[in-house]
DNA sequence: GCTAAGTGTCTAACGAATTAGATATCTAAT
DNA sequence: ATTAGATATCTAATTCGTTAGACACTTAGC
């Protein structure tokens, strides 16, 4: 029993995923071109991974003339929040509220974000009461 | 230039790591037996995971009569940031309120931790000011 | 000192992820 | 119809992560 396949998007898959859902649908050329500031790699490799990300159900590819055009299956909203769930399951055993105690600890917060991020609190406590 | 060695604890080395946190120091066998309800993987494998990780410097063992133990050498809080951090940078291109928006509407938050967290960004906000 | 029980290392296998060269195919212009 | 240019597939290489059997070593009790 070796490594199984990642539950979520790889490295590579999600870069390629970001750039769909800015601009949609692509080619496989086009991608490489939007990819290439990001990661250097070669045409075949992306069309490589485009491959897989086919049979992973992420992407879906319509014949457009003499070249097929891609486009993302997933929403970006789906798959930042499964990325997200996975990872706090993992490390918090589930605790959303450890995450982001953590959140506020790891980085930077600056004052108008924090009073953003407060407002939505206050907002979602209204809702719940 | 094939695939890179991952910069945070995998799946396997993470779910050591958490063992680790919990009680020092182990020997492969007590890890063995303590992973075995979460992942039922053999003696060997377990040790080979460890010499990963002690190439890695996840851990570090030292010689204790017949056996080593091992101990973590990277703490809960700065992996979980790493990681969490690792997380952000990939989805959200740093920012961590988008983040925190993301897992209040990802997962049920009780009303008592809405509060904690709410007091925690009001506490931040004085700080700051 | 010898031996059994426990402990650690060597070696190897396999799929996943990433990379890309060589080759085939297709389309559009001539 | 032919061909040049673009596009897609085939094949293969490489490392990582995970798994584990076979073998070597170490130590404590006899």
């Amino acid at each position: 029993m070796p490594r199984p396949q990642s539950r979520n998007p790889t490295e590579l898959e999600l870069e390629i995923l970001k750039i769909l859902w800015r601009e949609q649908p692509l080619s496989g050329r086009e991608i490489r071109d939007e990819l290439a500031p990001v990661r250097d790699v070669t045409y075949t490799s992306v069309m490589t991974i485009l491959g897989i990300m086919e049979e992973k159900s992420y992407v879906r590819r319509k014949k457009n003339g003499a070249r097929f055009e891609y486009s993302a299956r997933v929403t970006q909203e789906s798959t930042s929040r499964r990325m997200l769930n996975d990872l706090v399951e993992r490390l918090f055993e589930g605790s959303s509220v450890t995450a982001m105690v953590n959140l506020l600890d790891a980085r930077e917060v600056d004052p108008a974000e924090l009073a953003q991020l407060r407002k939505l609190i206050q907002q979602r406590e209204k809702e719940q009461s």
